[in-house]
RNA sequence: GCCGGGAUGGCGGAACCGGUAGACGCAACGGACUUAAAAUCCGUUGGGGGAGGUUCCCCCGUGCGGGUUCGAGUCCCGCUCCCGGCACCA
């Protein structure tokens, strides 16, 4: 029965009379946890051959679920493979504990926010050690420590000082929710990134930027080099980015002298056609030359504009608007007065804020066109056939220039060159390239987060704090009310903090009121890592240079431009500031898919077909419709089953969450079922990059098999004290052998799959060994190989289920299976006596056959032709070819005479 | 619209470089054990058909339509649908 109660999946464990001990995960992983971290089995060692395993740092948010937990069970998973072979491994933990959820809880519970996330933290580590994951803690960063802010400050100081830190007023994105701005990253399709249902507004205010955007082309042009990141993210990053190439140009303004509207498009080629302006209504020079009797027009545009929020202005298929300005500029190309207009689908963010329209050539140019009824130039034709006029659409593809002087007869490719050539030989443009990636914006207004180490001086402007005087700390707070969030920063209710003396002069002077985007928290604490205690700097380039690059960095796929892009920002910076040796942080990335649970939605009544919804059920699934077709509940892999109250309700996997109540929580499950259960569980149900739907099925599947193999190994305990794992490969006999082939395939395959991350079928690999153990022992007793099968097996399964591993290799040694070596397998052992042949006429299989593995290819052909199937097929026909695959196929091509 | 990734049994999914499609698991069914149930063990399981003493044979089958090849889940061309990202970006 799958059920929503929590002990859904509570289940007894194996019960056998006599000697023998059952499975019982509650008594052994408690001791081996113990034991790994007292004996330091996952220190890490600055030597030899490194290896830098690292799963995204979480925010601390106490007791977790299985879909917290499996990023780092596969971390550990490949940790632990990875220092069975000899790595000298780096597998760290850490906590990104500034961020609001602290502050919003401490205003709940009336505790400080510092308070409620050392609590999280360590609840949450109590989740990661009963799961067997194993970390080296002495390196724990927790980056809301001042220890651990004061190099934000450093490294905010020094980009200052190398200029790519700066101030600026302008319109910013502002979370009414979070009560404080965000940077362009953090708004996705208009709404804040923490909160979905909350719609960004825009403020005018002068905030701290990041200039990324000098590291634009080189953020671009090393997503090349990353070759071990998925081809998704690295598309996410380049759209970002937007790169684009084209040509800045001046239009002069008509009656006003020496002033000029500067325009940027991607195809100086269609500048003949430019038959009108547009100008984003925020333009700066929109009021100077608008005529006075349009001013009152532009003016209510322009405030009409300003009401609109992004999503209204963003809606395609929106029907253009704009007004005339009264003002014309001249068209370089053509010396022709061309109205300016301004129109709200022009962004002011995105190049110069102004546009040449064409037209002819450019879809939104057209329809806004056709609407205020402007004229329309074609100045390209296709490359073949001509262009019915009036047009119905813009031609916005390649062809050859025409109407246009001298470019006339060019190819729009070349003719853009020979357009920028002559743009910038005359003086008034020039060929550019334009990114979409803006600044990034890292003031916050409040509380919990790095203190911005600036000083406001009226005598000196900005001033850096000086060096020795970090970290600027956090203010203590008496009361939560003082962190409450008023829409401007809560530190500025702190005079004790806000007040002070200037670096420079001496006089009275205030400090920055912000704090700054946590983003900057996790955007070098990988590097920390390597270093965590230094005191002198972030970290020591000698420490850096051993580890980095992360080799295997393993997190969300929703970090893909925000953590993921600003840390290939910071990484540069540290890069060209000398250090660290490496440009790139991370040289592997794995992006793994979410944990899916069952998930109530609520009663339904089922009437024939159709599944009528309860009112519950259509609100949780957020659906307009009333009622379903059974086909269309199937479609949204959605299940009929009863409910708690035993009625019937809508079920469906969902990703775990607290709000949805379908967690499956760590503690619990451990103590009922096990970690090595848990972490099978979620290792074989799915490939590791793809979502998987836990379930009690799947449970059951990983309990079934972690038994079986303690069974195999209890139910022979006593013969295999009497053997010893050494023996002669080449003098064992039929059964033995194949035991013996069975486990090479085995170790090749779980290490090539391991290694590749594919951990389903490295575990699917382990079931096939053990299924082979079983039916060994059928019939043949306790013997050398299947002793050192038996050792093997443990070797390869340890990295998976570490406990019942470590526990039941003490039957062959008293040291840790983790020091055991892994094992390596013997090529010649793949090797059959026989092999089966697969015989084909006309590429239809038609028998098998058996040969020796030595036999040739005319012996194998002569074996096929005495198949009595074979023959049958042969019979009245003509062999025309033949095609041998040694030990695989044979394929008889045939006609017939 | 553009970009990225997919589509394989009842289900999750395997299949190296073009060479036995469906590994492994789940579910289901049949049987053994048991007073009974659970657990465990053994067997069957892509669809259809045929012969039959263990077993064997034929046809169809990897989203759809073509192609290349002795041979295609895999390569090529043209589609459909699904998931994700971007999207008035000049």
């Amino acid at each position: 029965m799958r059920r929503g109660e929590p002990t859904q999946w509570a289940r007894p464990l194996l019960a056998l009379g006599g000697e023998m001990e059952k499975y019982n995960p509650h008594a052994i992983e408690p001791k081996w946890q113990r034991y790994w971290q007292e004996t330091g089995l996952m220190k890490a060692k600055e030597e030899g051959k490194k290896y830098y395993v690292l799963e995204m740092f979480p925010y601390p948010s106490g007791d977790l679920h299985m879909g917290h937990l499996k990023n780092y069970t596969m971390g550990d998973a490949l940790a632990r493979f990875l220092r069975m072979q000899g790595y000298s491994v780096l597998h760290p933990m850490g906590w990104d504990a500034f961020g609001l959820p602290a502050e919003n809880a401490a205003l709940k519970f009336g505790l400080h926010p510092r308070e409620w996330t050392y609590q999280n933290i360590e609840r949450a580590k109590t989740s990661l050690n009963l799961m067997g994951i194993l970390y080296d803690w002495d390196r724990e960063v927790t980056t809301c420590e001042p220890d651990y802010y004061r190099w934000n400050q450093w490294f905010f100081i020094k980009m200052y000082e190398r200029g790519l830190v700066y101030r600026a007023k302008a319109e910013v994105n502002w979370c009414p929710k979070c009560q404080t701005v965000l940077a362009n990253e953090q708004v996705i399709d208009g709404r804040c990134w923490r909160h979905e249902d909350t719609l960004v507004e825009k403020k005018e205010l002068e905030q701290w930027y990041l200039r990324i955007t000098a590291y634009a082309e080189r953020l671009l042009r090393d997503l090349d080099k990353l070759e071990r990141w998925p081809e998704r993210v690295k598309a996410m990053q380049r759209a970002w980015i937007g790169r684009s190439e084209g040509a800045e140009i001046d239009f002069k303004v008509k009656d006003h002298p020496g002033k000029a509207i500067r325009v940027f498009t991607t195809r100086p080629d269609t500048l003949f056609g430019a038959t009108f302006m547009v100008l984003a209504p925020e333009h700066p020079l929109v009021t100077e030359i608008t005529s006075p009797d349009r001013a009152e027009a532009v003016r209510a545009y322009i405030e009409a504009t300003r009401k609109k929020s992004e999503i209204e202005r963003q809606v395609e298929d929106r029907e253009k608007t704009g007004v005339f300005t009264g003002a014309y500029a001249i068209n370089p190309a053509t010396q022709e007065a061309i109205p300016i207009y301004i129109a709200d689908y022009v962004l002011m963010g995105y190049g110069t804020g102004a546009i040449m329209a064409v037209p002819a050539h450019d879809q939104r140019d057209f329809e806004f066109a056709k609407k205020y009824d402007l004229p329309i130039r074609l100045v390209i034709r296709p490359e073949s056939g001509e262009l019915a006029e009036p047009l119905t659409k813009a031609f916005e593809g390649a062809g050859v220039m025409v109407n246009s002087g001298q470019f006339d007869g060019l190819p729009s490719e070349e003719g853009k060159k020979k357009v920028i050539a002559w743009l910038e030989a005359e003086g008034i443009g020039k060929g550019t390239v334009n990114y979409r990636l803006r600044d990034w914006l890292i003031s916050r207004q409040r509380y919990w987060g790095t203190p911005i180490p600036m000083v406001h001086c009226e005598r000196c402007g900005v001033v850096p704090v000086p060096e020795e005087e970090l970290p600027v700390r956090l203010p203590e707070i008496k009361d939560v009310e003082q962190i409450r969030p008023k829409g401007k920063s809560p530190l500025e209710a702190h005079p004790e903090f806000i007040e002070t003396t200037c670096p420079k002069c001496g006089g009275p002077a205030r400090r920055d009121p912000d704090t700054m985007d946590t983003f900057v928290d996790s955007s070098w604490y990988y590097l920390r890592y390597a270093d965590p205690k230094n005191a002198r700097l972030p970290f020591s380039r000698q420490q850096a240079d051993f580890w980095m690059p992360v080799d295997q960095y393993i997190g969300g796929i929703e970090h893909a431009v925000l953590h993921l892009l600003y840390s290939r920002f910071f990484t540069k910076v540290l890069y060209d500031m000398g250090l660290v040796g490496v440009d790139e942080p991370f040289e592997g990335l794995f992006t793994q898919g979410m944990v899916l649970g069952w998930t109530d939605y609520g009663p339904v009544e089922v009437e024939g077909e159709r599944v009528v919804l309860s009112e519950e059920a259509r609100l949780r699934l957020e659906l307009e419709v009333r009622e379903l077709s059974l086909d269309t509940l199937k479609k949204m892999g959605a299940e009929l089953k009863p409910g708690e109250d035993g009625k019937m309700h809508f079920w469906k996997p969902a990703v775990m969450s607290k709000s949805l109540g379908n967690g499956v929580m760590v503690g619990p499950f451990v103590k009922e079922q096990g970690a090595d259960i848990a972490r099978v569980t979620i290792l074989f149900a799915a490939p590791p990059e793809s979502d998987m739907v836990w379930t009690e099925e799947g449970v059951s599947g990983a309990w079934r098999f972690l038994n079986r193999v303690w069974r195999r190994f209890q139910e022979d305990r006593n013969e295999l004290a009497e053997v010893a794992p050494d023996f002669d490969p080449d003098g064992l006999e039929a059964k033995e052998r194949e035991l013996w082939r069975a486990l090479n395939a085995a170790i090749k395959k779980v290490t090539e799959d391991t290694r590749e991350f594919h951990f389903n079928t490295a575990i699917a690999a382990l079931m096939e060994l053990l299924n082979a153990l079983y039916d060994y022992r059928k019939t043949r007793p306790v013997t050398s190989v299947y002793k050192r099968a038996l050792m093997d097996f443990l070797r390869l399964l340890a990295p998976f289920a570490p406990h019942i591993a470590e526990e039941l290799w003490r039957i062959f040694d008293d040291a840790s299976v983790f020091l055991a070596g892994w094992p390596e397998y013997d090529e010649s052992a793949l090797k059959v006596d026989t092999v089966e042949i697969v015989v084909q006429v006309n590429g239809r299989v038609r028998g098998r056959i058996q040969v020796s593995a030595e036999a040739s290819p005319d012996e194998v052909k002569a074996a096929a032709r005495a198949h009595k199937n074979v023959q049958r097929f042969l019979e009245g026909k003509e062999i025309v070819k033949e095609v041998y695959v040694p030990g695989k196929i044979l394929n008889l091509v045939v006609r017939s005479q």
